[in-house]
Order: structure tokens, then sequence, then C-alpha cells
DNA sequence: GGTAGACTACTCGGATACCGTGTGTCCGAGTCCTCGCGG
DNA sequence: CCGCGAGGACTCGGACACACGGTATCCGAGTAGTCTACC
């Protein structure tokens, strides 16, 4: 069980995209020269950003991405969910229902023992995620380093 | 994101185990035919519970597998981390350290704040796993059906 | 000088290959039971 | 009748193919800015 790379690139590029400079679109290109990633594939994770409404995208010059909302808006869950699926890792295939005393008729992903546990374990990973979101990143960022920002939009500049 | 099917076989595979009798051993065949799963495929995974030491595998006529341990001390992170391996799901490739101000003697998985975030949230997810064992799975699946013990006994002998 | 038009450069978006991990299968090593033979 | 030994059957264990999703790349569609020519 491992989650795309993609989810830590999209992670720290909306984070950049928070400090970029208000109404600035930022291009794929920069973000990715920020850590050195591919460009083509940081893209496409950006992509799955906007059809999930995290960010909206601008063609020709002096396009790029932005923030679709206030980053006080965007949930980290908002990102996983974006870039991972919204489907759950544990997937419940019902073998009980080929088991002895199985019934076609009940629903196992709901009466499953099993699957209840692994469910339950799932939403408390969701829900941590969803208690954070990109302005509390930004917070904690900032209380132990407090000239990102200004750093971020510096190094967009030169880009 | 998605873990392996094997995770279902296993965890119900174990719970058939907890509930044969005590010091039988049930080869992986018996196992997989209660759910019409691949034999060989779920050996696959026996072997792996085997080496994480939750069962004991046994060679031969009357062979099989049996649990190396009471219910109650075999939780169902246990099992998951015997299939899944050990590693985290959020993989940190700490591309911080490519970007501005990035420092090459700081570990970046405990210091990124993004990090931080994705490892809390998995931490949240492998206590509620570790607090349920074997035992309390089969305590609630016998409180709605008494008599899935003795089913399964049954069903064991006639295979 | 102002304006309209076409051109160019830039960016996203999706279609297209490549690779690694999970999925599935097979055969060999080891063990126990059983059957036959000898005492 | 009892003990011993060889054979066979059964099971795990790891080595070997296959498939699918994640990884990576490229090229086309669309847009904005700019330059030029004309009014």
């Amino acid at each position: 069980m491992q989650m795309g790379e993609g989810v830590e690139w999209a992670l720290h590029s909306c984070l950049n995209l928070a400090w970029a400079e208000p109404g600035e679109a930022v291009p794929a290109a920069k973000l990715a020269a920020f850590y050195d990633l591919p460009a083509a594939y940081l893209n496409k994770q950006l992509q799955a950003l906007a059809r999930a409404g995290i960010v909206t995208s601008v063609s020709g010059p002096r396009g790029g991405f932005r923030l679709a909302r206030a980053p006080e808006e965007i949930t980290v869950l908002d990102v996983v969910t974006a870039i991972e699926g919204p489907q759950e890792a544990f997937r419940c295939q019902e073998i009980l229902r080929r088991g002895p005393g199985g019934s076609e008729s009940v629903d196992y992903r709901k009466a499953c023992v099993v699957s209840q546990t692994m469910r339950g374990a799932e939403l408390a990973w969701r829900k941590e995620l969803a208690g954070q979101t990109l302005a509390d990143l930004q917070a904690r960022v900032e209380s132990r380093s407090p000239r990102t920002p200004a750093m971020t939009r510096q190094r967009f500049g030169e880009l």
C-alpha cells in the first residue's frame, strides 16, 4: 500500500501557490523548477487538482494555475483525494458471499466485521487529514520560518 | 493508493484459523476453498503471515497453518503489516531539499510540515487497527451469528 | 498616430509509451503416513 | 504377531510468468501579447 509521489508534489505546490502573489497564475514549469521535478508530469497532477476544483487553470502567456479557494477552505484531504482518487484503500471484495452461509442479498461492505474495522480506521485517517487546511500548514511553516512567503515570491520572480 | 486484496483474505483466514479445532493445522487449500480463492496465491499470503510470526506452518500430511499466538494477542494491524509491509503509505521524498533554503543535513521526514501531517494521519490509522484484536472481531461476529464457530469447524471437516 | 489584423510565443490538456509492483501459477524440498517384508 | 524400512502422498516454500496501475514524455488546441501594415 503506497500512495503516489504526486501527493507530496501537489501538497507542496499548493502551499507555494498559496504564498504566490494574489491573483498571479503560476505555470507548471515554475512550480516544477522549484523542486527540480519533471514539469510535464507535475502538470498532470495539477490537472487532477483542477478537475477537483482545488485550483483553476488558465492557458496562454501569463497563464498557469492558482488556488480556486482560500487556503482556509482547502483541506489536506481534498488534495490527497484529488490525486489518489476517492476510493478507499481497503477494497472489500465481499468474499463472505462465497463462503458458507453467504447470502447474495447482503451488502458485506456494511455487514462484514472485517470491512467495518478497516473502514473505521480509514475514517480516522480521513478525519485527521480533513482537520488540517492549507492555512494551518502555512501557519506552522511561517511560525518556524517567517521569511518563507517572501522567499517563495522572490523565487517565482527569478524563474 | 490501494492495498492488496491479500489483506482481506488474510484477515478472514486468520479468523477461520481462530475458530478451527485447537491444535489443528489447516492447509492452505482448505482455507482457499472456504471462499473459492486461488489456493497457491493464498498460500503466498500465508507465508507472509508465517514470516511475521502470526501463524506457524507445518509441512507434510496433516500439515498446514495454525495461529502462533492467542487471538487476543494478534491485532488487525499485525496482519495488515505482515501482508502490506511495514513502510508507510506516504513516502516523503524530501523534495524540500532541492528547494530554496534546502539543507543537506536536515531530515525533512521529521521537519517537513507536510510529512508531519501525513505521518500523524497514518498514526491515527495504525492506532485504530492496533486497538482491534482477532478476539475482538471474533466476539463481534459471534454475538451476531453464534453458530459461526461450529459451522466453520464443520466446513473444515467437510473439505 | 491610432487601429485592426495576423503572427508568434506560451501554457494547458489529453493521448501515448515505459516501468515497477501486485497478481497468479508452477514445480521442487521436506515430512508424515502407510503398506509390505522380515524376524 | 510385531518391528523395521521403503515408498508414496501431501504440504509448504520459493522461483517463475503475466497484467495492471503509476510514472514519464510528447505533441496538439487554445489564448494572450506583440508586431506590422494600413487608414
